[in-house]
DNA sequence: ATCCCTGCAAAGGGTTTGCAGACGC
DNA sequence: GCGTCTGCAAACCCTTTGCAGGGAT
Protein backbone atom coordinates (compact mmCIF):
# COMPACT_ATOMS: atom_id res chain seq x y z
CA UNK A 1 0.00 0.00 0.00
CA UNK A 2 1.70 3.32 -1.02
CA UNK A 3 2.50 5.95 1.31
CA UNK A 4 0.18 8.41 -0.35
CA UNK A 5 -2.92 6.30 0.60
CA UNK A 6 -1.51 5.87 4.05
CA UNK A 7 -1.39 9.70 4.68
CA UNK A 8 -4.73 10.18 2.67
CA UNK A 9 -6.45 7.95 5.09
CA UNK A 10 -4.55 9.19 8.14
CA UNK A 11 -6.57 12.75 7.36
CA UNK A 12 -9.96 11.42 6.12
CA UNK A 13 -9.79 9.79 10.32
CA UNK A 14 -8.57 13.23 11.32
CA UNK A 15 -11.44 15.02 9.78
CA UNK A 16 -13.64 12.92 11.17
CA UNK A 17 -12.40 12.30 14.54
CA UNK A 18 -12.66 15.96 14.65
CA UNK A 19 -16.26 16.33 13.01
CA UNK A 20 -17.40 13.69 15.56
CA UNK A 21 -15.69 15.56 18.85
CA UNK A 22 -13.70 12.04 19.13
CA UNK A 23 -10.12 12.16 20.58
CA UNK A 24 -7.13 11.32 18.14
CA UNK A 25 -6.05 8.31 20.50
CA UNK A 26 -2.53 6.61 19.01
CA UNK A 27 -4.64 3.60 19.19
CA UNK A 28 -6.94 4.78 16.38
CA UNK A 29 -4.32 5.37 14.15
CA UNK A 30 -2.18 2.52 14.57
CA UNK A 31 -5.05 0.27 14.26
CA UNK A 32 -5.54 2.05 10.92
CA UNK A 33 -2.33 1.97 9.42
CA UNK A 34 -1.69 -1.68 10.70
CA UNK A 35 -4.98 -2.21 8.30
CA UNK A 36 -3.81 -0.17 5.23
CA UNK A 37 -0.39 -2.25 5.41
CA UNK A 38 -1.78 -5.54 4.76
CA UNK A 39 -4.12 -6.37 1.28
CA UNK A 40 -6.90 -9.18 1.77
CA UNK A 41 -9.61 -9.76 4.56
CA UNK A 42 -9.15 -9.97 8.16
CA UNK A 43 -10.89 -10.46 10.76
CA UNK A 44 -10.35 -8.85 14.79
CA UNK A 45 -8.43 -11.62 15.76
CA UNK A 46 -6.18 -11.78 12.76
CA UNK A 47 -5.68 -8.14 13.45
CA UNK A 48 -4.80 -8.52 16.72
CA UNK A 49 -2.07 -10.98 16.32
CA UNK A 50 -0.85 -8.83 13.80
CA UNK A 51 -0.66 -5.92 16.66
CA UNK A 52 0.75 -8.66 19.50
CA UNK A 53 3.57 -9.97 17.11
CA UNK A 54 4.61 -6.42 16.93
CA UNK A 55 4.50 -6.17 20.94
CA UNK A 56 1.62 -3.55 20.33
CA UNK A 57 0.01 -3.49 23.59
CA UNK A 58 -3.69 -3.29 22.36
CA UNK A 59 -6.99 -4.97 23.96
CA UNK A 60 -9.64 -6.65 21.68
CA UNK A 61 -11.78 -4.54 23.18
CA UNK A 62 -10.23 -1.74 21.56
CA UNK A 63 -10.58 -3.33 17.98
CA UNK A 64 -13.75 -3.85 18.23
CA UNK A 65 -14.85 0.10 19.56
CA UNK A 66 -12.53 1.55 16.89
CA UNK A 67 -13.06 -1.02 14.07
CA UNK A 68 -16.71 0.88 14.06
CA UNK A 69 -15.33 4.45 13.74
CA UNK A 70 -12.94 3.24 10.51
CA UNK A 71 -16.28 1.92 9.58
CA UNK A 72 -18.50 4.71 10.03
CA UNK A 73 -15.42 6.77 8.50
CA UNK A 74 -15.80 4.85 5.42
CA UNK A 75 -12.27 3.43 5.72
CA UNK A 76 -13.19 0.06 6.35
CA UNK A 77 -15.94 -2.21 5.20
CA UNK A 78 -17.65 -5.16 7.45
CA UNK A 79 -18.27 -8.39 5.79
CA UNK A 80 -20.34 -11.21 7.71
CA UNK A 81 -19.79 -14.07 5.67
CA UNK A 82 -21.95 -16.77 8.28
CA UNK A 83 -22.08 -16.69 11.82
CA UNK A 84 -18.81 -16.31 13.25
CA UNK A 85 -17.48 -15.37 9.87
CA UNK A 86 -17.55 -12.09 10.37
CA UNK A 87 -14.70 -10.07 7.96
CA UNK A 88 -13.31 -6.57 7.22
CA UNK A 89 -11.35 -5.02 4.50
CA UNK A 90 -9.85 -1.91 3.42
CA UNK A 91 -12.64 0.54 2.04
CA UNK A 92 -10.62 3.59 0.63
CA UNK A 93 -10.08 3.86 -3.15
CA UNK A 94 -11.45 -0.32 -3.37
CA UNK A 95 -13.39 -0.32 -6.41
CA UNK A 96 -16.90 -1.99 -5.09
CA UNK A 97 -17.03 -5.56 -5.78
CA UNK A 98 -18.48 -8.72 -4.24
CA UNK A 99 -17.50 -12.18 -2.65
CA UNK A 100 -17.41 -16.25 -3.80
CA UNK A 101 -16.43 -17.80 -0.68
CA UNK A 102 -14.75 -21.30 -1.16
CA UNK A 103 -17.13 -24.08 0.80
CA UNK A 104 -14.16 -26.17 1.50
CA UNK A 105 -11.19 -23.97 2.55
CA UNK A 106 -13.18 -21.01 3.23
CA UNK A 107 -10.89 -18.77 1.27
CA UNK A 108 -12.66 -15.39 -0.35
CA UNK A 109 -12.25 -14.59 -3.87
CA UNK A 110 -13.76 -10.92 -5.53
CA UNK A 111 -15.59 -10.50 -8.55
CA UNK A 112 -17.28 -7.37 -9.77
CA UNK A 113 -20.75 -7.10 -12.22
CA UNK A 114 -22.62 -3.66 -13.34
CA UNK A 115 -25.72 -5.49 -13.29
CA UNK A 116 -25.84 -6.05 -9.19
CA UNK A 117 -25.83 -1.86 -9.31
CA UNK A 118 -29.22 -2.19 -11.40
CA UNK A 119 -30.96 -4.64 -9.32
CA UNK A 120 -30.43 -2.70 -6.73
CA UNK A 121 -31.94 0.56 -8.82
CA UNK A 122 -34.69 -1.85 -9.79
CA UNK A 123 -35.39 -2.90 -6.30
CA UNK A 124 -35.13 0.78 -4.49
CA UNK A 125 -37.80 2.08 -6.59
CA UNK A 126 -39.81 -1.45 -6.49
CA UNK A 127 -40.20 -1.79 -2.50
CA UNK A 128 -39.62 2.49 -2.42
CA UNK A 129 -36.76 2.01 -0.16
CA UNK A 130 -32.94 3.79 -0.35
CA UNK A 131 -30.55 1.06 -0.18
CA UNK A 132 -27.78 2.02 1.97
CA UNK A 133 -25.73 -0.95 1.49
CA UNK A 134 -25.50 -4.72 -0.24
CA UNK A 135 -24.06 -7.89 0.35
CA UNK A 136 -23.73 -10.36 -2.52
CA UNK A 137 -22.25 -13.68 -1.71
CA UNK A 138 -21.71 -17.11 -3.71
CA UNK A 139 -20.95 -20.38 -1.68
CA UNK A 140 -18.89 -22.20 -4.54
CA UNK A 141 -16.68 -25.49 -4.59
CA UNK A 142 -13.54 -24.87 -6.76
CA UNK A 143 -13.87 -27.26 -9.85
CA UNK A 144 -10.40 -28.88 -9.09
CA UNK A 145 -12.11 -30.73 -6.07
CA UNK A 146 -14.67 -32.68 -8.29
CA UNK A 147 -11.45 -33.34 -11.13
CA UNK A 148 -8.79 -33.60 -8.98
CA UNK A 149 -10.55 -35.18 -5.83
CA UNK A 150 -8.99 -31.95 -3.51
CA UNK A 151 -9.31 -28.28 -3.44
CA UNK A 152 -6.68 -26.45 -4.82
CA UNK A 153 -6.90 -23.53 -2.51
CA UNK A 154 -4.14 -23.32 0.94
CA UNK A 155 -6.25 -24.62 4.09
CA UNK A 156 -5.97 -21.69 6.19
CA UNK B 1 -50.01 -23.60 3.24
CA UNK B 2 -52.37 -26.92 1.77
CA UNK B 3 -52.10 -30.02 2.89
CA UNK B 4 -51.40 -31.79 -0.55
CA UNK B 5 -47.36 -29.51 1.02
CA UNK B 6 -47.47 -30.44 3.87
CA UNK B 7 -48.41 -34.15 2.13
CA UNK B 8 -45.32 -33.59 0.11
CA UNK B 9 -42.47 -32.52 2.99
CA UNK B 10 -43.46 -35.22 4.88
CA UNK B 11 -42.80 -37.75 1.71
CA UNK B 12 -39.29 -35.81 1.49
CA UNK B 13 -38.34 -35.90 4.57
CA UNK B 14 -38.81 -39.87 5.11
CA UNK B 15 -37.08 -40.85 1.94
CA UNK B 16 -34.47 -38.52 2.95
CA UNK B 17 -34.49 -40.39 6.60
CA UNK B 18 -34.67 -43.33 4.60
CA UNK B 19 -31.99 -42.63 2.05
CA UNK B 20 -29.43 -41.62 4.89
CA UNK B 21 -30.66 -44.42 7.63
CA UNK B 22 -31.65 -41.76 9.96
CA UNK B 23 -34.22 -42.79 12.90
CA UNK B 24 -38.15 -41.54 11.99
CA UNK B 25 -38.61 -39.52 15.24
CA UNK B 26 -42.43 -37.90 15.73
CA UNK B 27 -39.86 -34.35 16.55
CA UNK B 28 -38.78 -34.69 13.01
CA UNK B 29 -42.02 -34.32 11.50
CA UNK B 30 -43.63 -32.02 14.26
CA UNK B 31 -41.13 -29.99 13.70
CA UNK B 32 -41.62 -30.18 9.74
CA UNK B 33 -45.15 -29.59 10.36
CA UNK B 34 -44.97 -26.60 12.41
CA UNK B 35 -42.11 -24.48 10.00
CA UNK B 36 -44.65 -25.41 7.14
CA UNK B 37 -47.68 -24.11 9.10
CA UNK B 38 -46.54 -20.46 8.97
CA UNK B 39 -45.56 -18.13 6.30
CA UNK B 40 -42.26 -15.85 6.68
CA UNK B 41 -38.87 -15.76 8.21
CA UNK B 42 -38.15 -17.51 11.81
CA UNK B 43 -35.21 -18.07 13.79
CA UNK B 44 -34.93 -20.79 16.14
CA UNK B 45 -36.20 -18.90 19.07
CA UNK B 46 -39.63 -17.79 17.16
CA UNK B 47 -40.38 -21.49 16.38
CA UNK B 48 -39.12 -22.68 20.10
CA UNK B 49 -42.20 -20.96 21.04
CA UNK B 50 -44.81 -22.05 18.42
CA UNK B 51 -43.77 -24.96 19.94
CA UNK B 52 -43.61 -24.99 23.62
CA UNK B 53 -47.07 -22.49 23.43
CA UNK B 54 -48.80 -25.42 22.17
CA UNK B 55 -47.68 -27.54 24.89
CA UNK B 56 -44.95 -29.47 22.68
CA UNK B 57 -41.95 -30.81 24.83
CA UNK B 58 -38.92 -30.10 22.83
CA UNK B 59 -35.90 -28.87 23.53
CA UNK B 60 -33.74 -26.00 21.29
CA UNK B 61 -30.82 -28.48 20.96
CA UNK B 62 -33.24 -30.98 18.70
CA UNK B 63 -34.41 -27.75 17.09
CA UNK B 64 -30.81 -26.93 15.67
CA UNK B 65 -29.67 -30.50 15.21
CA UNK B 66 -32.41 -31.11 13.24
CA UNK B 67 -32.68 -28.17 11.22
CA UNK B 68 -29.95 -28.72 9.65
CA UNK B 69 -31.28 -32.24 8.68
CA UNK B 70 -34.05 -30.03 6.87
CA UNK B 71 -31.89 -27.84 5.24
CA UNK B 72 -29.50 -31.03 3.98
CA UNK B 73 -33.06 -32.47 2.92
CA UNK B 74 -33.78 -29.20 1.17
CA UNK B 75 -36.68 -28.47 2.94
CA UNK B 76 -35.64 -25.52 4.71
CA UNK B 77 -33.21 -22.57 3.79
CA UNK B 78 -30.70 -20.58 6.20
CA UNK B 79 -30.38 -17.16 5.84
CA UNK B 80 -27.87 -15.21 7.74
CA UNK B 81 -28.78 -11.58 7.69
CA UNK B 82 -26.30 -10.72 9.82
CA UNK B 83 -24.29 -11.83 13.18
CA UNK B 84 -27.05 -13.02 15.28
CA UNK B 85 -29.47 -12.70 12.65
CA UNK B 86 -29.59 -16.01 11.69
CA UNK B 87 -33.10 -17.06 10.33
CA UNK B 88 -34.79 -19.54 8.12
CA UNK B 89 -37.92 -20.40 5.61
CA UNK B 90 -39.33 -22.94 3.54
CA UNK B 91 -37.80 -24.44 0.62
CA UNK B 92 -40.12 -25.98 -0.70
CA UNK B 93 -41.99 -24.87 -4.08
CA UNK B 94 -40.26 -21.87 -2.93
CA UNK B 95 -39.38 -19.54 -6.08
CA UNK B 96 -35.93 -17.90 -6.03
CA UNK B 97 -35.51 -14.68 -4.31
CA UNK B 98 -33.58 -12.50 -2.49
CA UNK B 99 -33.95 -9.57 0.27
CA UNK B 100 -33.92 -6.43 1.68
CA UNK B 101 -33.80 -5.78 5.33
CA UNK B 102 -34.73 -2.22 6.42
CA UNK B 103 -32.19 -0.96 8.93
CA UNK B 104 -34.82 0.36 11.06
CA UNK B 105 -37.17 -2.39 11.74
CA UNK B 106 -35.75 -5.70 10.53
CA UNK B 107 -38.25 -6.71 8.80
CA UNK B 108 -37.47 -8.80 5.87
CA UNK B 109 -38.69 -8.15 2.03
CA UNK B 110 -38.55 -10.17 -0.72
CA UNK B 111 -37.58 -9.51 -4.25
CA UNK B 112 -36.83 -11.55 -7.29
CA UNK B 113 -34.66 -10.62 -10.31
CA UNK B 114 -33.41 -13.01 -13.14
CA UNK B 115 -30.33 -11.56 -13.57
CA UNK B 116 -28.36 -12.55 -10.38
CA UNK B 117 -28.28 -16.05 -12.08
CA UNK B 118 -26.51 -14.62 -15.05
CA UNK B 119 -24.13 -12.84 -12.71
CA UNK B 120 -23.84 -16.46 -10.78
CA UNK B 121 -23.05 -18.01 -14.27
CA UNK B 122 -20.36 -16.03 -15.62
CA UNK B 123 -18.84 -16.03 -12.13
CA UNK B 124 -19.61 -19.37 -12.00
CA UNK B 125 -17.28 -19.61 -15.83
CA UNK B 126 -14.59 -16.70 -14.68
CA UNK B 127 -13.31 -17.90 -11.45
CA UNK B 128 -13.95 -21.89 -11.99
CA UNK B 129 -16.05 -22.65 -9.22
CA UNK B 130 -19.22 -24.45 -8.93
CA UNK B 131 -21.56 -22.25 -6.76
CA UNK B 132 -23.68 -24.51 -4.59
CA UNK B 133 -25.64 -21.26 -3.11
CA UNK B 134 -26.01 -17.67 -2.99
CA UNK B 135 -27.19 -14.71 -0.62
CA UNK B 136 -28.19 -11.24 -2.11
CA UNK B 137 -28.86 -8.87 0.76
CA UNK B 138 -29.79 -5.04 0.83
CA UNK B 139 -29.62 -3.43 3.73
CA UNK B 140 -31.63 -0.13 3.39
CA UNK B 141 -34.43 2.57 5.31
CA UNK B 142 -37.96 2.91 3.69
CA UNK B 143 -38.78 6.29 2.50
CA UNK B 144 -41.42 6.84 4.51
CA UNK B 145 -38.62 7.41 6.94
CA UNK B 146 -37.15 10.23 5.77
CA UNK B 147 -40.50 11.43 4.32
CA UNK B 148 -42.50 10.94 7.27
CA UNK B 149 -39.84 10.77 9.99
CA UNK B 150 -40.59 7.45 11.14
CA UNK B 151 -40.40 3.98 9.90
CA UNK B 152 -43.94 2.45 8.39
CA UNK B 153 -43.09 -0.99 9.35
CA UNK B 154 -43.90 -2.89 12.40
CA UNK B 155 -41.16 -2.71 15.39
CA UNK B 156 -41.33 -6.23 15.74
C1' DA C 1 -8.87 19.25 35.65
C1' DT C 2 -12.30 16.97 32.94
C1' DC C 3 -14.05 12.91 31.12
C1' DC C 4 -13.36 10.11 27.01
C1' DC C 5 -10.78 6.16 25.85
C1' DT C 6 -8.03 2.32 27.18
C1' DG C 7 -6.79 -2.61 28.90
C1' DC C 8 -8.44 -6.22 31.41
C1' DA C 9 -11.69 -9.48 32.81
C1' DA C 10 -16.27 -10.78 33.37
C1' DA C 11 -20.79 -11.02 31.28
C1' DG C 12 -23.78 -11.77 27.36
C1' DG C 13 -26.30 -14.40 23.78
C1' DG C 14 -26.88 -17.62 20.13
C1' DT C 15 -25.18 -22.20 19.23
C1' DT C 16 -22.86 -26.59 20.34
C1' DT C 17 -21.61 -30.32 23.29
C1' DG C 18 -21.83 -33.98 27.05
C1' DC C 19 -24.53 -37.04 29.24
C1' DA C 20 -28.15 -40.14 30.94
C1' DG C 21 -32.48 -41.75 29.63
C1' DA C 22 -35.92 -42.81 25.77
C1' DC C 23 -37.24 -44.89 21.70
C1' DG C 24 -36.87 -46.27 16.62
C1' DC C 25 -35.41 -50.23 14.43
C1' DG D 1 -31.43 -55.08 22.98
C1' DC D 2 -28.48 -51.98 20.32
C1' DG D 3 -27.35 -47.58 19.02
C1' DT D 4 -29.26 -43.21 17.76
C1' DC D 5 -31.94 -39.31 19.22
C1' DT D 6 -33.77 -36.58 22.85
C1' DG D 7 -34.07 -32.99 26.77
C1' DC D 8 -31.45 -30.61 29.86
C1' DA D 9 -27.76 -27.89 31.30
C1' DA D 10 -23.14 -26.64 30.95
C1' DA D 11 -19.63 -25.24 27.80
C1' DC D 12 -18.28 -22.57 23.87
C1' DC D 13 -16.88 -18.60 21.14
C1' DC D 14 -17.13 -14.13 19.49
C1' DT D 15 -18.53 -9.79 21.04
C1' DT D 16 -20.02 -6.38 24.45
C1' DT D 17 -19.94 -4.35 28.93
C1' DG D 18 -18.18 -2.69 33.59
C1' DC D 19 -14.63 -0.66 35.83
C1' DA D 20 -10.53 1.74 37.35
C1' DG D 21 -6.58 4.02 35.51
C1' DG D 22 -4.52 7.00 31.83
C1' DG D 23 -4.14 10.34 28.29
C1' DA D 24 -6.32 13.95 25.02
C1' DT D 25 -8.26 18.40 25.22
Amino acid sequence: MSQETKDAVNLILTDYLEAHKHRKTSERYAILNEIYSHDGHFDIEHLYMLMKNKKYRVSRATLYNNIEILIDAGLVIKHQFGKNMAQFEKAYKYKQHDHLICTDCEKVFEFCDPRIMQIQKMTEELLDFNVIHHSLNFFAKCRSLREKGHCEHVKK
